[in-house]
DNA sequence: CGGAAATTTGAGATCACTCAATTGCGGTGG
DNA sequence: CCACCGCAATTGAGTGATCTCAAATTTCCG
């Protein structure tokens, strides 16, 4: 990134944010003031139903954009939860279409940020809407093990991996149960290892086939 | 729009292309050159999975930016395929980073239609992963009649409802022949009526309550 | 060491699935 | 005009994956 874009961005930032594990960063319900880009930590999308059903999204990691789709809404658009303690880069939304003007590469990247996440949603709806319960564990495990790997995150083969089986299951569309079960069987079957907050894969080829799920090569990501 | 940009837009402009019901207007595994807008009629984007599996991921309706995911990865995210004859305007992919510089205002507005785009994917995920089958039919039914009630497609109460319930099926992550039980159910309630490809709402507020959906006001459109 | 939260396990219920067959309907050729 | 074809819609029956309920066990944290 030239000195130039990083002056510009530096020009529009507050400053920076933190919160700790499992504090609400966007409250789902309230229109947020700020748009955020995750500078380290784990975090999720989510959404909850009138009953409380609740359903993930998707997982924010180091470098993803937070609350792009509120610029275009009013309010009820997603909540953003905190699974580790996180620091955030903070940004008055009202200038987002000032940061376009004045820097249109910049408005490029945030685009290419904002579909790179939509990709990712629409996995996540081919998951839970065609997939069985073991194809979409193997799924979620490869897909996390794979986005950690890219952000150096893997240190002799084991990422940190901060979610609960409840979050397993409400981004599965699963069961508590059922996604405890599922854990289980590939646990036994030696695919994986998940101890301590830390995941290890031990059969890739056989978790991306269970999940036939593979890995797109993909372009470098743009820094916001 | 000022008359501006709407130069600006037809620069860009290659032509208009069309396709018939039924006929693939993306195909999944090539990476098309072409950018589009939807200028008539219904299409839907989809996903499939090795062994036939699919998953529709959103409806497409006039107004709607397509391709934009393709132009951050080298193929392999989704296919895209007319329901209904369609008209569209195509762009050339590789013009539109140009297109960002030239003309901020417009890449502001892809950005916009982009997180539109975003927050009905959330939507369809929450209905796949959370929501029973009663509640996924009348979500759908309430979405889609919504949206085509904002672009003034509706007739006399009616609109026109191209999908076939295995098309629905594929939405909503649920067998064909449970989707053909759920209707009847719904249909038996008087909630709706689907006749010879036209859809009536009988009882909104009942279908909202069952689907936990409550349209939001939403902002204008941009136009591309 | 105590208490709360997360994980684990078992058992039974149910929603949604598969298989299989039938019906309805628009088009097409004799 | 009618028999026939193919596809979408419909229905029934039985199966099974996943869910709910309930209780133990382990882990985490103060």
């Amino acid at each position: 990134m030239s000195a130039d874009e990083v002056r510009v961005i530096e020009s529009f930032r507050i400053g920076t944010r933190a919160f700790e594990a499992g504090r609400p960063v966007i409250d789902e319900f309230r229109l947020s003031g700020q748009l955020f880009t995750l500078y380290s930590g784990w975090a999720f999308r989510f959404k909850t139903l009138a009953d409380g059903r609740r359903q993930i999204l998707s997982f924010l990691l180091p470098g993803d954009f937070i609350g792009l789709q509120d610029e275009f809404a009013d309010g009820h658009t997603h909540g953003v939860e905190a699974m580790t303690a996180v620091t955030l880069c903070a940004f008055e939304r009202e200038r987002l279409w000032e940061l376009f003007r004045a820097h249109p590469k910049l408005g490029y990247d945030i685009t290419w940020l904002a579909a790179r996440e939509e990709k990712m949603v629409d996995d996540n709806l081919v998951t839970t809407g065609r997939r069985s319960a073991s194809e979409r564990v193997a799924m979620l495990l490869m897909h996390l093990y794979r986005r950690a790997e890219r952000l150096g995150m893997v240190r002799d083969g084991w990422v940190e991996f901060p979610l609960s089986q409840q979050h397993i299951a409400d981004a599965l569309g699963l069961s508590l149960v059922h996604t405890n079960k599922t854990l289980r069987r590939l646990r036994q079957l030696n695919l994986h290892r998940l101890e301590g907050g830390w995941l290890r894969i031990m059969e890739p080829h056989a978790l991306e086939k269970l999940g036939d799920y593979f890995e797109r090569p993909m372009q470098p990501t743009p820094l916001i």
